[in-house]
DNA sequence: ATTACATGAATGAATGACCATTCATGTTTT
DNA sequence: AAAACATGAATGGTCATTCATTCATGTAAT
């Protein structure tokens, strides 16, 4: 069995175990265990129990991030982007609900080593959303009055509450499509039935 | 000095305490330091330190709920009743800062306890927006193919991750009005220059 | 091809720091 | 002078981390 072999096993049982537990209810004998090691090896292949931690966010999260730019990059209509993004983002989301627990619990610790990798790496993935609404502002699909850096957390926002719940399942569960269609459309249009009825 | 002042005192350096180093990191003599009174002093007041946030929530939630409800009955337009929810929420957020990072990050935690006061509690009072959204399907102002239970997490979700960030300090800080604005005119009317455009 | 030696990955028991909680003692109030 | 309240040092339990030891595998010497 390859080193590398040893690290990535030690990564997702750190994932689960994170997401079941907690960072810092969880204990290193817990992940030793659930990756089928001695506590001491953790050691061999990271620094800390927040290196751990740390690893977790850089090595899934970085994938996350790799895939959505590679969509992205092949479509131009900014509509159809956020629709790529949402999507693309909560199938994430549902391929691994430990990672997902990971990522919107503990990825939001005050501490100050998440608090930056939140700040510089995880800030990149939300600004794609920011990057998308340019674009349609600048090709007229969107509107000019709406505030990307607003829109964006209001978008992403949104999207991450709707797969926090899904994975506390503690509504119905609704499918990737279902939410996706649904999302566009409020962003999009709006739940109001006709816009030119708003008052003043 | 009364006792209820003391309560009264050691949940509020809790608040800052948990808001500053997080429910875990937080040791009870930092809190009883800040609020002035010895370790054990706290002990005649909570049975442990899950009770202390428990009661930071329990109380603090507990009167935003309140006020939210009172507010919303006296309104019937249900674009109003969002725009007062939002303008509500966003409000309490930003009259306590420390409350509202304990509320964004501690509530979220996987223990039980928490997971359980969440699911109680504070769902109800994310439900309003729920309940916001069929009222105003029953009076033919919001779309019927809207689902209530989505919408609302979309809703919440945004303006959560808005006041998330405000506080974190992370970018830009818009005021209350201009946040409600831009949050209602995406909800009510999307973010498209002319929905008619949109195909198919 | 057998024996002797070397390597370093893996182990898990032992260490030590940390902190929630308790309680013997002091102080204030009635 | 009780009762009620408050104190903060001492206790005990819980882990993160360390490190002396084991063991499997590889290399060299005979």
């Amino acid at each position: 069995m390859k080193a590398e072999n040893k690290h990535t096993k030690i990564i997702s049982a750190a994932t689960k175990v994170f997401a079941k537990k907690g960072f810092f209810t969880a204990r290193i004998s817990d992940i030793a265990k659930e990756a089928k090691v001695a506590d001491g090896t953790i050691y061999l292949y990271f620094n800390n129990k927040y290196d751990i931690l740390l690893s977790v966010f850089e090595e899934e999260v970085g994938k996350i991030v790799e895939n959505t730019e590679k969509l992205l990059s092949a479509e131009y209509d900014p509509r159809k982007q956020l629709e790529i993004f949402a999507s693309q983002h909560l199938m994430a989301m549902k391929k691994n609900r430990y990672l997902a627990e990971v990522i919107q619990i503990e990825l939001r610790q005050t501490h100050k080593v998440i608090k930056e990798y939140r700040d510089n790496k995880f800030s990149k993935y939300v600004g794609i959303v920011a990057v998308i609404i340019k674009h349609g502002q600048k090709t007229g699909i969107y509107r000019p009055d709406i505030k990307p850096d607003l829109a964006k957390r209001a978008f992403f926002g949104a999207l991450d509450e709707i797969s926090r719940v899904w994975n506390a399942s503690l509504e119905t569960n609704y499918s990737v499509e279902e939410i996706v269609t649904q999302m566009l459309s409020i962003f999009l249009t709006g739940i109001q039935i006709d816009p030119a009825n708003l008052p003043e």
